[in-house]
DNA sequence: AGTCGATTCATACACTTGTTTGAATCGCAC
DNA sequence: GTGCGATTCAAACAAGTGTATGAATCGACT
């Protein structure tokens, strides 16, 4: 039959994404890519090994994608640069159970980490925080503590990774999440403008009067 | 020996926690107990009878300390009830391992429901989306597209719930979480801050020209 | 002391899990 | 066709899981 190591990174993929590494078996797997139980072992070495694939499959979907989030700061100011990355990273995110599957996947593997997070988290998440602290650096214009910066940095992340589909906050509230394309560009929009206030807002205030809420 | 139901729910409360439902075994918690086997099972019928019951617990928990975060409607304005929400909601979120352990087990749930988040969602979450759905109301003056309003409530809920303790984000920049009293303060007044001004920018927006990126 | 219900205990059972095993089968080069 | 390495297969294994069982122990009351 045809290729049996690539239905079972198929097959992985898919049923990891949904349920996380440890609540899939590996007879889920192999009867989903239609395979006998031991090409697993076969394959891949053990059940890990295949989550290391399918993780490293993901890897390299996520770099393609985090290049597509941020446009060169040469050529393009700090404002142009925030907006142009919510309205690329959002539909991500939000498309997560298809597009962006390895966003959902390591939404699993922030509740229960496997041994094979730390890479995926040097390579593909750091470099997009990075280019973030320089676009927010950059709004503040003068120098901002570096404290400031990073609590705007994770406002807007925190803001974008809610929209993560999650079966939990539909049950708060359904059909709360954005689903078409303009309503996801309209999110993406609302991000946008709230953040860009925000952190003007953390720039006047520097020098402004400081408001103590008691 | 002193009362076992007591001590099997202290340690399941703590193991439950820390490693969501499905990660911790029976064993694990007759033994944290010092209990046998068997007091699961005799005490509480079965395992999802003791995590039931725990989560009893976090729901009562949750409802008093909802109540803390909620300032009264009348005699204070909108500002002063949104600002002393987040202070109030973020110390409970950030210290979620210890006095608010019950945010850190829902935590597990988004990402593995159990049958059992139902309740909890409806009786201690959607009271206080709603609260702020009227004080975000109150913000924007005159009516806004409920649309409009859901999204900022959606950024300022954000922004709390992503200081939840998470070791995978503690992989991406470890220390970026606030600890000491005071860093949470500041934290909080950041997101209190930076939500009013974005409110206030997407309420300008309404009937000023409209800023459309591209 | 004796009784009886509540509780604890050691053990066993049925089931699921990941992995291993050794034989069977396939796909080709010769 | 023959041989041979790569692959597939059914079956078994060992470990771990939640739960059930029935005897042993406890604690208070008469």
């Amino acid at each position: 039959m045809a290729d049996t190591h690539q239905r079972l990174l198929d097959a992985a993929q898919r049923l990891f994404t949904e349920r996380g590494f440890a609540k899939v078996t590996v007879r889920d797997i192999t009867s989903e890519a239609q395979a006998n139980l031991a090409a697993v072992s076969y394959h891949f070495g053990d059940k890990l090994g295949l989550y290391e694939s399918v993780l490293e499959m993901g890897l390299r979907f996520a770099l393609e994608l985090n290049e597509s989030t941020m446009l060169p700061r040469e050529g393009h100011n700090a404002e142009e640069c925030l907006r142009y990355y919510v309205q690329h990273y959002l539909p991500r995110i939000i498309h997560a159970d298809t597009r962006g599957w390895i966003y959902q996947l390591l939404k699993h593997e922030s509740a229960d980490p496997t041994p094979v997070a730390r890479r995926y988290v040097q390579q593909a998440i750091m470099p997009r925080i990075e280019y973030l602290i320089g676009v927010v650096r950059d709004l503040f214009g003068d120098g901002a503590s570096p404290d400031r910066i990073g609590r705007c940095v994770t406002s807007i992340q925190a803001q974008c990774l809610f929209y993560l589909p999650d079966p939990f906050k539909s049950m708060v509230r359904p059909g709360w999440q954005p689903h078409t394309e303009e309503e996801i560009r309209d999110t993406a929009e609302h991000i946008a403008e709230f953040s860009l206030a925000g952190i003007r807002a953390m720039a006047n205030l520097r020098r402004g009067p400081r408001v103590r809420p008691r």
